[in-house]
RNA sequence: GCCCCCAUGGUGUAGCGGUUAGCACGCCAGGUUUUCAUCCUGGUAGCAGCGGUUCGAUUCCGCUUGGGGGUACCA
């Protein structure tokens, strides 16, 4: 088995992209093939070497190696140019100078379900000769058979006045030389492909196997975009997310087996993926969904590797001890600094919280930590536990009543880890000068 | 307009003629807890509609409706 991602480098890699890339390795590692990335660069004006960059960048930070490439479409325009010519020798094409609007024209002239037929010219765009007999028949591993009319389909143009391939044209023939033996792309390509095996055809040829995923929706239903949170592969690096954990829910994101399970290890999705339990309608990209499969794979992680993650997300370093105390909190490795920033920045800014908990009414509860604390010999989670619960006990109070003044005083607000780990791990010194601070 | 694809709760899915329609996320309500988060327990909610086929349809077929894609000298 031979299978290829073959983006057009227009943007950065979109979320939908990633699980086409996500599904041809898999079907690749499944069962043995070999990935191929190619580029698909032929349209000279939109595309450009930093997308292309951005691309593969994106597929390292997956974890989705490719076997052979990157290859550039472009690169190939000697051997499409070549076999355009092949094709208006034999007659399976044309000039012509036919236009649009000619192309409108007809359909005026004969409907709208009769596919445009030019006449040869001596110059302008080539076209496909397509026969208004008959029916292409695409035989789909997740659809089914599809059947096309030919009559309906316009001659496709393959190349332009310039002579320079098209799409249609140039995907056909590099699948063709690269021996792909299975076509994994978007839905979107299903009518695309009735013409790539009408060129297959006409150059004697016969097409791969083809497999069309539905498209990936935002959670309003249209198309996928900015406005829904993550579009790119890079937002969601960006946004904390483990690279095992988006392979995991992108692969559910069309895609189960009877055994209907959530968490899914990466060698287990290419032990189990198959065509068959490819699911056929679309599906909405559900960001909860994603961050509740980011907890458990975050939580996962040992000390070590977290605090190594944690660390090359902040861009920091000795983290580790915060990490310990503050791991269990976060879902996504971009939670980590707003919960724990304020051990190295100082306390937050949050007039709210100051206003609630350190006004007079905890004074005293606030005051008393202060002073047990301050005469602790021990400065060590246990201990600092016992001394603010006796405060608690002797203040007559609730035990929030002197944690969160205490808390506050520490981070400038109402979140932080757990409050007598804070207070260990910032030091005595800091700790009783913040609460000075406070009081 | 024409061609094509799709349709189980809000979301992702299991189901492959006879089930109290299962699981997960979310949401709601409790519980654990020093805040938050986690975690535990329970609950809420679904086969788009209409015709067939059949003793019997979520499941098979058709139509309708709805959603999506294509219809470029883009990919």
């Amino acid at each position: 088995m031979r299978v290829r991602f073959a983006p057009s480098p227009t943007g950065q890699l979109h979320i939908g992209g990633a699980r086409t890339a996500l599904y041809n390795w898999l079907a690749a590692r499944h069962g043995g093939g070999t990935f191929i990335l190619r580029i698909e660069d032929t349209d000279r004006e939109r595309s450009a070497p930093e997308n292309t960059a951005q691309i593969l960048e994106a597929l390292v930070w997956l974890g989705l190696d490719w076997d052979e490439g990157p290859f550039f479409q472009a690169d190939n325009e000697p051997r499409h140019r070549a076999v355009v010519e092949q094709l208006l020798a034999d007659g399976r094409a044309y000039r012509t100078s036919a236009s649009a609007d000619d192309v409108r024209a007809w359909k005026d002239e004969y409907g709208d379900d009769r596919g445009f037929r030019g006449t040869a010219e001596d110059h302008g765009a080539v076209r496909l000769r397509v026969p208004d007999e008959g029916e292409t028949i695409i035989d789909d591993l997740i659809r089914g058979t599809t059947a096309f009319r030919n009559v309906h389909l316009d001659d496709p143009v393959i190349a332009r006045a310039d002579g320079s391939p098209l799409y249609n044209l140039a995907v056909a023939v590099d699948d063709l030389d690269a021996g792909i033996t299975d076509v994994i792309r978007g839905v979107d390509h299903l009518s695309n492909t009735q013409k790539q095996v009408l060129v297959l055809e006409a150059m004697g040829e016969k097409p791969p196997r083809y497999a069309h995923l539905s498209l990936l929706h935002g959670p309003d239903g249209k198309k996928l975009s900015k406005r829904h949170g993550a579009e790119s592969v890079q937002d969601l690096r960006d946004k904390g997310y483990l690279p095992e954990a988006v392979r995991n829910y992108l692969a559910l994101l069309g895609w189960g087996d009877a055994d209907d399970e959530t968490l899914i290890p990466t060698d287990e999705l290419v032990r189990r993926f198959e065509f068959s339990t490819v699911t056929q309608a679309p599906a909405q990209f559900d960001e909860a969904k994603l961050r509740w499969i980011n907890g458990r794979y975050l939580h996962q992680l040992s000390h070590e590797e977290l605090t190594a993650r944690v660390e090359a997300f902040v861009g920091r370093e000795g983290l580790g001890p915060a990490v310990a105390i503050a791991g269990e909190k976060i879902q996504t490795l971009a939670e980590f600094w707003p919960l724990c920033g304020f051990i190295w920045d100082g306390p937050a800014n949050d007039p709210k919280a100051r206003e609630k908990w350190l006004g007079a009414a905890n004074a005293p509860a606030l005051l008393a930590a202060r002073e047990v604390l301050g005469a602790l010999d021990r400065w060590a989670t246990e201990a600092i536990e016992g001394a603010l619960r006796g405060v608690v006990e002797a203040q007559g109070v609730k035990p929030n009543d002197v944690f969160q003044p205490v808390r506050v005083a520490l981070a400038g607000t109402t979140v932080s880890p757990g409050i007598f780990e804070t207070l260990e791990l910032l030091g005595r010194d800091e700790s009783l000068k913040r609460l000075d601070g406070a009081i």
